[in-house]
DNA sequence: TATGGTCAGTAAATCGTTACACCAGTCAGA
DNA sequence: TCTGACTGGTGTAACGATTTACTGACCATA
């Protein structure tokens, strides 16, 4: 338990260091199957672990993923971190936590700061257009995984985006609602500038007008663009969506939100007003956190399947791992799954 | 911005690199104010960062402290972990995560391995009674701060506990719902073994017995002692406890779950059976997350100061950061806070 | 004028791994 | 028999910081 070195290992497996570093290295065809055997031998008998340190100094790389989030806050985003740790996990690999609290400034100074820790893979969870602010470092040789962001044109192209298809996303979301035969509905959300809100409001947008309806007539609330609210502060902006729209003539029988946080927002705007989500009103939400299936009516919505998202993450990483070649990886795009649960209703017949 | 080091910065101020490493490990003392002037400006002129895995090797310690919750899918665990970061990025560590899945055996694993990896303070949220398992590891100088864990008699004397004081938190809870009224109360947790739950019923105990109830007519549900529920199952702790419970004779008027997410699970149990919340019985939970308030009804609760606990553990950590003494740091008890929301009233009359 | 003490700073030895260059045998083919 | 390739390794120099022991120079005191 002391601290056992690979000198030591060498010395009782009757061999050098060297040897020991090629075997721990995968490169075991380089020897005798008995000498690997005994230097295996020598490794579980004296409870060897390698030095990271030691070794990160050497090889400028580490086994550490990076993981960049608004806020781990935010129970998607808790939920997504906990899975990509299994999936690190299982891989060897630990996960170093950040909260952009969706400032590109903390972003990028939190991606350099990784990139000079040695940490050489990050998975960014970011709705950002652009990735410009963090492209000197892409260049060097950075892999960069972004979540629920799905590529953008102008991203290098070594970035790999793992993520749901946004625009069928909020095409069922819309779909749903007009088949319950909504013919008046808002699409909420905070930020402007995010990526998903683009996609999924164009699905939207396609639902609406595949039930003949006109998108003109069709609300989009955007509140917030200028200060843009935090991860954990997402329910607020779906709550004053709710009081405003909802105190304006002709207000929607059927929301869409951008995602859970501010679709329960929502619900919680339209009780302040006294009207009844899943009866009144009708919310459809994104991301299937765990409280969408608690929630008071539980809400229906498009989920995201982070389990599987994560795993693909770190298959990503780990397939690249130690490659200096600019070789772009395969992005992903998931097919989302509309979850129908109480929120959501044909609308009120006066 | 390419690699920048000590050397080259020794060189550029014109003195050796060890008068730099003085300079950057508070040993300014020793060396004219000029020559400190020419070193920090050489620093900032090179954008000088110096490298992690150096300073590790050679020091054994790392500005990294490890961070373990039985889940970060949990918000409340997801929204302290936010906060750790938080106050841990202000000192300048770093937070690798583990979610431990209130598994013992891989609470062990992570911390071996991060004591392996040269992590030397870990913040620990669990709520295991004993900590013998890691027994091996303190004696060698981890410094383990326990989170929502009060210290216990049999703790190693190096290991600080923050923690929010749960026999006034329990008694809060109960005290709320016999004021209001309520003679039938029952207490509710998953796990019995769970060292929180013993200080939370026995002021909930308290509580009854200063209303002038006996404690003997009050219910304690605590289900699934042997197989443990993970913490994102704590809402499925708390229904199948509401449709037990209430499925019975002579169910209680009033609950006080042993945290949010079972509470909110218990709201979600009456519900299927059709009881209204803040009606015909009321809810307390512990916690205060996030959702709480956003909930239909939103959740009385007894908070817990998540921001004030992760400043004050990372403050502890930064105080004894390189000490090897045995030093016993200073344990903290905080006072918890009643938040009261629409989930309770006084009982129906009938 | 010795003696000793501070001051300001340096040289060199690590810390544990990795990777490049090398080396002694063996063996096939020309 | 000579050449070249392959096999199964080993020696050694880094990687970038920290830290211990040391060294002149200068000063104050006895």
């Amino acid at each position: 338990m002391e601290k056992v070195t690979i000198q030591q290992v060498a010395r009782a497996a009757g061999v050098s260091a060297s040897t020991v570093s090629n075997l721990l290295n995968g490169r075991s065809g380089r020897m005798l199957p008995a000498t690997r055997d005994r230097i295996t031998e020598a490794i579980s008998q004296l409870g060897y672990r390698p030095n990271r340190a030691a070794r990160e100094l050497r090889t400028g790389r580490t086994r550490t993923v990076g993981l960049i989030v608004p806020s781990v806050g935010n129970p998607f985003w808790g939920a997504f971190a906990r899975e990509l740790e299994h999936a690190a996990l299982a891989e060897g690999y630990n996960v170093l936590l950040c909260n952009s609290e969706r400032d590109p400034d903390r972003e990028r100074r939190y991606v350099e700061e990784l990139w000079d820790d040695g940490v050489r893979e990050i998975v960014l969870c970011t709705s950002l257009p652009s990735l410009k602010h963090l492209a000197h470092i892409i260049e060097q040789g950075l892999r960069l995984i972004t979540l629920d962001r799905p590529t953008q044109a102008d991203d290098p192209s070594t970035v790999v985006s793992i993520s749901i298809n946004n625009v069928v996303g909020g095409h069922l979301a819309a779909s749903h609602l007009t088949s319950l035969g909504h013919r008046n509905l808002t699409f909420v959300s905070g930020s402007l500038r995010s990526v998903n809100r683009t996609g999924r409001y164009e699905g939207f947008c396609s639902a609406v007008e595949a039930a003949g309806l006109a998108v003109a007539d069709m609300t989009l609330w955007a509140g917030a663009d200028e200060a843009p609210f935090g991860d954990v502060e997402a329910a607020d902006v779906g709550r004053r969506a709710a009081h405003e729209i909802f105190a304006a003539a002709n207000p929607p029988t059927g929301v869409v939100a951008i995602n859970d946080m501010t679709a329960l927002g929502v619900c919680r705007g339209l009780r302040d007003l006294g009207l009844q989500v899943g009866r009144d009103v009708s919310v459809v939400g994104f991301d299937d956190i765990i409280l969408a299936d608690l929630y008071d009516p539980p809400l229906t919505t498009v989920r995201q399947p982070i389990g599987q998202m994560a795993r693909l993450a770190i298959a990503e990483i780990v397939s690249h791992h130690g490659l200096t070649t600019g070789e772009p990886g395969r992005s992903v795009l998931l097919r989302p799954e509309l979850i129908v649960r109480g929120s959501t209703a044909a609308p009120p017949v006066d």
